[in-house]
DNA sequence: CACAGGTCTCTTTTT
DNA sequence: GAGACCTGTG
């Protein structure tokens, strides 16, 4: 197998001593290279439950798992292959209790950690007007990601009345889990960091037996992930990290570049091995990427070059608003099927925002286009899902009370607001849990009444337990609940489409929980819920079926396709608003970082499009072409970009017109037509308001501009705006809150 | 306590 | 345009 690869990657396998930076360009075999290693090491007599292979994602974990089993045969089940995340619950599961937890703690994901920090605001008396759930969570997740714990983040905070409330809330938060024995996605890292740190005992019992470590996408490790690495590597440092740092997209959680950038610090004597041979990409596509990519400053220096045919131009198509945009890719889809250039799992269509998917979507079912989403919002964390899901938790051991406290009322049994809040504080009193405390309903003087309501429940859950314990199947456990519950027959009563997609959804589950019984020696409750808990939707990319793949560009990292589209390249969605607005170089590098991702998924053609209109969060956005477009060298491009002149000198384009029509814009040049509609109160309205047409205003995001247009529109007016910096926009008044300058 | 209807806000990106 | 939140009614 070694003679597949080329010196470079042969001298990435062969140096197993010592620290290791493989600098890997995207498609230069990096996983071939990582797969080979491992075989390389057990052909050199390493046990091979001294090697630990580590990844971002579940999906890299088992491709990787299935390379290393096809490379290696006998024993390559000992390797330990897992993501970050799952390395950790596997450590935490068996030592968690030396930390003071459980080790059968439950997992909190993103809704769990809001609906937890809700209740601590609640608690707390916190102004959820002033201060927002999203706040907090980024806050402490930020904080985690650097390993900063409640006391310490209190103690740089002092003075900061806005610091001060979140250090509040931190501290609050972190010990509610550890009351509902329970950790966020960013605990299970910084948990077991605290755990090796603090046991001697388990620290070197890993270190002594991962003697062998490798870890793929390093450059999006945060300063928790790197400090377990060094901690994991602290005996034999025989650390082999890849990476690239081109190709580092997620700084907003907590990736901390540096880690690659400065690996040679870290690990003085540290070896460096660049893969620059791209084996994926046509020539023509890879030099796109480049002539993006130089544009970053900081990078390590490296150039990408291939053997590959030359190969088609990347495409531009310029459209007038995002459904033009769908239609085209759709039906450039069609004819690539019809000509047998491509099959649909050929292509994929990446975008910067999830919400982009609509327009796709909508156009690929009116178009009998097989498609599939992923990402948006993750199967586990589907409504219909989550209930099921409490349910078996809370039969499992009811030590979660937000997952008691989800379906106590789900379907309705009467039990409302109040009656919770009654109960909590009867739990929180006796130092119980919500669910014992359910249990004790008749004890709690203020519940009344309803404590005949809640007895039913906790009947009905017992009685699901001792059907369990005597040897009752997962998925005979499941049926019975969405049977006894009468889930699906109410669903199946609303008949709604909605409805009926939840019903699949609810099948699928069913199918899942059969599976893991299938496949594992010896199927438990918990066990299938430990393993529900840490899968992303990315991970159920299922490689045999023939649909076009929808996807962020940040899901696509790591995936190839034959044929991609990258659509919505405009200002202002990509890069994102966000980006350009924070005049923050930095921002704009790691958008364009993101673009070099998404040229360099591409294999033999690549599409890149934008619209000049576009309907964001129901505000109809003008915006010119992105700038990373432009950055492509020409000469690797057919199609034009239509638009040298900035936004504000060109005129709206027929079907901007007839946009604006429908919307029942006018324009300017029109003052009868908006007489006759608006019986004159448009002047009114001018009058109302504190500007009128022609003046300049200023708005609080976009700065400085001239009102082009009021028009009266439900409720309130709706005034277009020029703007000097963003362009044309067109926004209620009550909500834009203009004022005069 | 449940539900309907209205209002307000808003996200890039995710393990 | 969707989802969270608030309010009023039965």
């Amino acid at each position: 197998m070694y003679e597949e690869l080329n010196d470079m990657q042969l001298e990435a396998v062969k140096h197993t001593q010592g620290p290791l930076l493989i600098l890997a360009g995207a498609g230069s075999g990096k996983t071939k290279v990582l797969t080979s290693r491992i075989a390389f090491l057990i052909e050199n007599n390493v046990a091979p439950y001294r090697i630990l292979a580590i990844t971002f994602t579940n999906k890299a974990a088992g491709e990787m798992r299935e390379r290393v089993d096809k490379a290696v045969g006998y024993g390559a089940e000992a390797i330990w292959v897992a993501t970050f995340h799952s390395t950790c619950v596997r450590i935490l599961r068996r030592y968690a209790d030396r930390i003071g937890y459980e080790n059968n703690f439950t997992i909190y994901d993103g809704d769990d950690q809001k609906s937890l920090i809700k209740s601590i605001l609640k608690k707390l008396e916190i102004d959820t007007k002033r201060f927002k759930e999203r706040t907090f969570m980024s806050v402490i997740s930020g904080a985690k990601d650097c390993l900063i714990n409640p006391t310490q983040y209190a103690m740089s905070a002092t003075g900061d009345y806005v610091k001060e409330t979140y250090a509040r809330v931190y501290r609050e938060y972190q010990s509610a889990l550890k009351k509902n024995n329970a950790m966020d996605f960013d605990d299970l890292i910084v948990q077991t960091v605290e755990l090796l740190k603090k046991d001697e005992q388990v620290r070197e019992q890993y270190q002594e037996r991962f003697e062998y470590i490798m870890v793929d996408e390093y450059q999006d490790t945060n300063t928790a992930q790197f400090e377990l690495i060094r901690l994991f590597a602290g005996k034999y440092e025989n650390l082999c990290v890849v990476g690239d740092d081109d190709q580092s997209i997620y700084k907003f959680r907590g990736a901390n570049i540096k880690n690659i950038l400065n690996f040679e610090q870290h690990y003085p004597g540290a070896h460096v091995i660049r893969l620059e041979q791209n084996y994926r990409s046509t020539q023509n596509i890879l030099n796109a990427a480049n002539s993006v990519i130089k544009n970053n400053y900081g990078r390590k220096d490296k150039t990408l070059w291939t053997d590959n045919p030359v190969g088609n131009k990347v495409v531009f198509k310029q459209f007038e608003n995002g459904d033009e945009e769908a239609y085209f890719v759709a039906h450039d889809i069609a004819r690539n099927i019809k000509e047998g250039t491509f099959s649909y799992a050929d292509c994929a269509i990446l975008y910067r925002t999830n919400a982009q998917s609509r327009l796709f979507e909508e156009r690929f079912v009116s178009e009998n286009i097989p498609y599939k989403i992923i990402g948006g919002v993750n199967f586990y964390a589907r409504k219909e899902i989550k209930d099921l899901l409490s349910y078996l938790k809370t039969v499992d051991n009811a030590r979660d009370d937000l997952a008691v406290q989800r379906i106590i009322n789900v379907p309705k049994r009467g039990i409302g607001a109040t009656s919770i809040s009654r109960v909590s504080a009867y739990a929180d009193e006796h130092g119980i849990g919500f669910y014992d405390a359910l249990k004790q309903a008749r004890e709690i003087s203020t519940l009344g009444r309803a404590a005949s309501k809640i007895e039913p429940f906790v009947q009905f859950i017992q009685v699901m337990r001792t059907k369990l314990l005597s040897g009752l199947s997962l998925t005979e456990l499941l049926e019975e609940i969405i049977d006894q519950t009468g889930y699906v027959r109410d669903l199946e009563a609303e008949g709604t489409d909605e409805a009926l997609a939840r019903i699949e959804n609810i099948d699928e589950l069913m199918n899942k929980i059969t599976s893991y019984e299938e496949e594992v020696d010896e199927p438990t409750l918990s066990g299938f819920l430990e393993e529900v808990a840490l899968i992303a939707d990315i991970d159920n990319l299922e490689e045999d079926s023939d649909y076009v793949v929808l996807m962020t560009l940040h899901s696509a990292k790591g995936l190839e396709f034959p044929n991609v589209y990258l659509a919505g390249l405009e200002d202002g969605l990509f890069p994102s608003y966000m980006s350009i607005s924070s005049g923050d170089d930095s921002e704009i590098e790691e958008e364009r970082r993101l673009m070099y991702v998404g040229i360099t998924r591409a294999m033999k053609q690549l599409t890149i499009s934008a619209a000049r209109m576009r309907m964001i969060r129901g505000e109809l956005n003008f915006a010119r072409v992105s700038r990373f477009v432009r950055e492509i060298d020409p000469a690797l491009l057919t199609g034009t970009i239509n638009e040298t002149k900035p936004i504000r000198e060109q005129s709206p384009s027929r079907a901007a017109k007839n946009t604006f029509k429908q919307n029942s814009y006018l324009t300017k040049s029109s003052p009868a037509k908006r007489e006759s509609k608006d019986f004159g109160k448009a002047s009114l309205a001018d009058g109302q308001l504190e500007y009128a047409v022609g003046d300049r205003v200023r708005h609080m995001k976009f700065g400085e501009g001239q009102v082009q247009e009021i028009v009266r529109g439900g409720r309130d007016f709706e005034v277009t705006v020029l703007f000097d910096s963003y362009g044309v926009k067109k926004m209620f008044a009550t909500f834009a809150k203009l004022k005069k300058i």
